[in-house]
DNA sequence: AAAAGAAAAAATTTCGAAATTACTGGAATG
DNA sequence: CATTCCAGTAATTTCGAAATTTTTTCTTTT
């Protein structure tokens, strides 16, 4: 297996957001080396880049582990999430034309279209790849148009995180679950394309909240 | 001369900040690399690491450059930034006890010292240095009492590229220049102090409004 | 038997060089 | 005269191994 340096920083995200590493576990450069055919510092180089995005941390003299995070450091990265959510949506609802609308109502519509299917058919696990993809791009959509690249950037962090640290760790994706999810993220729909700001922000909490618990 | 990685990391970064490196402008490890007295890839590691707080940039393949921003972009950090200090102070002032309060004041004390020294004696060039640190540390200590090592990170590395982009290259360092800011940061601490949420948002938005400009 | 210490093993970090890729300046072509 | 092509040069990236540091294991001591 012969990949290039780009192809493995991907792969190796995706499985960290994914869960393949159990958080906190241990990532040996020399280890992975095998696998993806490159030698130790390559890999090296690139876990070094994933503690950019939080994913990885590191320290020094001690290497890399999947980022493993406390309770309260979830309920950080949460809060932290809905603030910028917030400020992104309303910033597109500002200044989001109707390019914007219809990215939006596409990105909506595919999400809806693969919850829709779980849900009916029960079927998680062997859909979780695209759905993880999609809900990304929905949220991604909606602080779109917001204007600023930098918030932009530090939401695409956070969400990474946020993934990692909890969708795959939710205890409950029973029967109700993606119930749920299709109407919270229908609230947020509706709110971002008829402009009512507060709404928003309100559909913006209501979809997180359930991820901050008492510690 | 022969330092530790985490000493080059320091000083790089102080010189980034501090614009010892035009933004924009090329860094080559092979040509840091007697300087410092290690090999030209522990330089890439490090570029590598700072890229990742946004005072470098990288592109693959075309080496490493000192972060150069548009009008626009440092308009996006300005306005991200107040939306964390905002969100910080806020924080920090419905949890902050009495030891916050102490710590404020006495960043706050310092600051002003080193600002009047320079007000009176016209040196700025000479008290650069110090003078980033105090604010730093001020305007740090203002937010750390929100509960929030997330934010406070973001806020860590916003503020250094704000630093960057920005202070370092304010066209008027001229006479009122450091009267004002005196007075800028009395605001916020009188506010802080009295708990006063509007007023420090307002205090922290009028201390930065300045560095937003017409596009 | 627990704690401390020493030796061995394993992992991390640094290095210098080889391989790859981008850049520069000049010659050939249209 | 401008453009493209080609070689030479310089920079970046990757590599495998050496040096350093941490961790583990086994011995010794209290």
């Amino acid at each position: 297996m012969r990949v290039e340096t780009p192809d493995i920083y991907a792969d190796l995200q995706q499985k960290l957001v994914n869960v393949e590493f159990q958080p906190g576990v241990k990532i040996k450069p020399a280890e992975l080396q095998g696998f993806y055919g490159c030698s130790a510092n390559t890999i090296r180089e690139i876990l070094l880049r994933l503690t950019n995005i939080g994913l990885v941390t590191f320290e020094a003299q001690r290497g890399f582990r999947a980022a493993i995070a406390t309770q309260e450091k979830c309920n950080e990265i949460t809060k932290f999430r809905i603030l910028l959510e917030q400020e992104g949506a309303v910033g597109s609802m500002r200044r989001g034309g109707l390019t914007w609308e219809a990215e939006l109502s596409a990105s909506h519509h595919k999400l809806v279209h693969i919850e829709t299917e779980i849900e009916r058919s029960g079927e998680v696990q062997g859909n979780k790849a695209l759905w993880t993809e999609a809900e990304q791009q929905f949220h991604k959509t909606l602080i779109s148009a917001c204007g600023s690249e930098v918030l932009r950037e530090t939401y695409a962090r956070i969400y990474l995180q946020f993934r990692q640290q909890m969708v795959n760790l939710e205890r409950d994706f029973g029967s109700s679950y993606f119930g749920t999810i299709i109407e919270e993220h229908q609230a947020i729909l509706d709110a971002a394309l008829s402009r009512d700001e507060e709404a928003c922000k309100t559909a913006i909490y209501d979809h997180l909240k359930r991820n901050i618990r008492d510690v």
